[in-house]
DNA sequence: CCCAAATTCAAATGATCATTTGAAATATTC
DNA sequence: GAATATTTCAAATGATCATTTGAATTTGGG
C-alpha cells in the first residue's frame, strides 16, 4: 500500500482506482474503498461529492497514467507491423503483470461489461481515441487492400484476445484461478503467439482479397 | 413472450433464463424476473426455494437446450478443420441472432465476469466438457505438432473472438450500441473472417514450429 | 495562543434487495 | 360439494448500500 504520507483524498482515490478496476463500479462499495484507504465512510462524499464522481476521477487518473506509458510505446516502433506487435507485447505484459499498468484496461473492461451512468461520457473521452488509433494501424498494415467492414473485422480478430486476456486475469479471486499457471513465464510466449496469429491472419486476408480482384 | 398456457413455475424459469443470461446473477432481481413472468414476487421462493436455486435451474435448462443443438453440429462435419469452422460459424450465428440459442453462451459469459456462489459447481458441470472438446479439436488440427502450452495458446487465440462477440452483443441497452450496425448481414462475413484467421494462425504456428525442429 | 476553516467521525436516513409470513384464492380429492 | 392440499398474494422483515447530518477533532493563519 502506498498510503505513506498521502492525504485522505489521495488514499481514497488510490483505493478507488484499485477496486473499481478490479470489480467495476457497482460491485465496489464505498465501504470497500474507505476500508482499503483507511478512511471514514463519509470521506468519499466529503472529498468527491459522490461515488459516481469518485469513479470519474479514478478514470481521469488511470487514463493519465496509461497515456504516459502509451506515448513511450508509439514512438519506439518503425513499421506498422512492428508497431502492432509492440502494442500486443505491451498489452500482454501489462495485463499479465497484474500491476498498476493493467488498471486502465481492467476498469475499461469492467465498464464495458456493466456500464455505469457515465458510460457514454467515458467512451467518448477515453475509448474513441484508442479505438481510432488501433483501427488506423490495421488499415496501415493492410495498405488499403480491404474495405472498411473487413478492416473492422480484422481489427476485431486481433484485438479480441487482448480483451479476453484482461477478462481472464481480472476475475474475482475464487479458487478457480488455477487455469492461469506459470503466467509470468508464459507472458512472452503468449505475446509472440498473438503476434504470429495477428500477422498471419492479416496476410491471409489480404491474399484472399487480392485473389478475388483478379 | 411464450407465456401462453404455461404454469407460473415455467414462466418464472423462462424469465429467469432470459434475464440471467442478459444481466447475470447479481444484476437480475427477483422483481425483474417476476415482473417479466407476470408472477408474484414470492413465486420464486415458493417454486424454487431461492434465487440461487432458480439460477441453478436456469443453467440446467439452458445447458440442455444448448446441448441439443451442439450434438447436431458435431456429427455434421468431416475433417477437424471443417469441424472447427462449423463450430465458429455456429457460434457466430447463435450470438448474432440474439435469440434463444445465444442464451447459454451469454449466461456463461456473465458467470465468468461476475462469479456467483455456484461458480465452481457450474464450471465443473458445464464448462469442463466444452473446453475439453474444443482443445481436443485444436490438437487434432495441429496434429501433435505443438506442445500442450502452445496448443492452449492457439486455442485461446481462436476462441477469444467468439467470447468477445458474446460480450459485445450482450451489453445492457445503452444508446451506445450503435457500433453493431448491420449485424445480421455481417454475420456470415464475420464468421468467414474468423475462420480464415483461425486456420491461417494455426498453419503459421505449425510451420514455425516445424522450422525450429530442423 | 486563539479562532475559524477544514477535515474526520459515528450514527442516522432512506432506498433497494431477497426472503418470510400468514391470509386469501384456487385446485384436487374423496 | 365439503374437506384438504396447493398456489398466489400483499405486506412485513432484515440486510446492505450510498448518502446525510451534526458534533468532534485537527489544521493553519494572525
Amino acid at each position: 500500500m502506498s498510503s505513506k504520507g498521502a492525504t485522505t483524498r489521495e488514499r481514497i482515490l488510490e483505493a478507488a482506482c484499485e477496486l473499481f478496476s478490479e470489480k467495476g463500479f457497482v460491485s465496489t462499495t464505498t465501504q470497500d474503498i474507505c476500508g482499503l484507504a483507511q478512511a471514514n465512510i463519509a470521506g468519499v462524499n466529503y472529498h468527491f461529492r459522490s461515488k459516481e464522481n469518485l469513479y470519474r476521477e479514478a478514470w481521469v487518473h488511470l487514463d493519465r497514467l496509461a497515456m504516459d506509458r502509451w506515448t513511450e510505446l508509439i514512438d519506439s516502433a518503425e513499421s506498422a507491423e512492428e508497431k502492432l506487435c509492440q502494442f500486443i507485447r505491451f498489452r500482454v505484459n501489462s495485463v499479465l503483470s497484474d500491476g498498476m499498468e493493467s488498471r486502465f484496461p481492467r476498469i475499461m473492461h469492467r465498464e464495458m461489461g456493466q456500464p455505469s451512468a457515465l458510460h457514454e461520457e467515458l467512451m467518448e473521452n477515453y475509448m474513441r481515441k484508442r479505438r481510432k488509433w488501433f483501427l488506423d494501424l490495421v488499415r496501415e498494415i493492410v495498405g488499403g487492400a480491404l474495405d472498411k467492414r473487413q478492416e473492422r473485422m480484422a481489427g476485431f480478430c486481433i484485438h479480441s484476445p487482448l480483451i479476453h486476456l484482461i477478462e481472464i486475469h481480472n476475475r474475482p479471486e475464487h479458487p478457480h484461478r488455477h487455469r492461469c499457471h506459470s503466467v509470468r513465464k508464459d507472458s512472452e510466449a503468449l505475446a509472440e503467439t498473438l503476434c504470429t496469429f495477428a500477422l498471419a491472419g492479416l496476410r491471409e486476408l489480404t491474399r484472399q482479397h487480392g485473389q478475388k480482384e483478379e
